[in-house]
DNA sequence: CTTGAACCTATAACTACTAGAGAGTTTATA
DNA sequence: TATAAACTCTCTAGTAGTTATAGGTTCAAG
């Protein structure tokens, strides 16, 4: 039996949060102390941990909940774990891709030679959209 | 004069979102209709595109209020421009290279061959993290 | 003058937490 | 066994940056 301070230390997610899962049913609530203190078992610590680890990896909290009842279903077939894990990596990709734009932007950006705000090329994209390389 | 929803078609910027800045104060509260309706000026169109276009490239609320004030002082030196723009350079980067590494961890993930969740490997490594290649 | 679109304020919802107050519980040590 | 430190409890509110909703008012066209 683990306290919940415990769980924390040993799945690195805070407490608050941990009682944030249980809120929002992402994790059962677990058995009480005499004095209604959280008792987590082996059970609760896994599935705590895989939701840490989902996390990590960017997946929403939905997403988390659909993966976690699949897990409870290994005879079923696994077409919707792959699809929420390829989904994902679109979504990734994308956010990628739209960040490197970005980057190049701000790269060019940072690159002001101006002494002053007048001349500033980071005002100055800034206030036109038109002066831009690429679209965003 | 534009009323709210023609400055929103103009910039982009949805209506609540024009309202929202206003009370974070990010622009200011433009004069009124007889009937109490906003009406903006020219201005007011500049700085809301200022401001969209600021927003695309990912610079928070708070960044916006500081180039935004800067841009109201051409006279000024212009570093501080400069180094929010190069300190959100760096925080993008970051995140790219961070999304780089879950990207490669999800296309690992996602090449699942197994038919049913007992074998599927996004399953399994999301459940334990010791199968990951990379950390996170 | 009427109608319908656009606008007003205020409030709540969203995501995924985090922080704080004030009270109760558990555990380690004297 | 007493006490103090550390931990936990619930509840509320705050974070960023919007978006949605409800119930009412105003504007512009026909």
């Amino acid at each position: 039996m683990y306290s919940i301070g415990e769980l924390s230390k040993r799945t690195g997610v805070k407490i608050p949060t941990i009682r944030y899962y249980e809120e929002m049913g992402l994790i059962d609530a677990p058995e009480r102390s005499e004095g209604n203190q959280r008792r987590y078992t082996k059970d609760g610590l896994s599935r705590l941990s895989f939701i840490r680890h989902s996390r990590d990896l960017g997946f929403s909290i939905e997403d988390i909940k659909d993966l976690l009842s699949l897990s409870q279903h290994p005879e079923k077939p696994c077409h919707d774990a792959h699809n929420i894990a390829v989904q994902h990596l679109a979504d990734v990709q994308k956010r990628i891709s739209k960040l490197k734009r970005l980057e190049r932007e701000l790269k060019r950006l940072s690159k002001c030679g101006a002494g002053n705000i007048a001349n500033c090329a980071v005002i100055e994209t800034l206030a036109d959209h038109g002066l831009c390389e690429t679209e965003h």
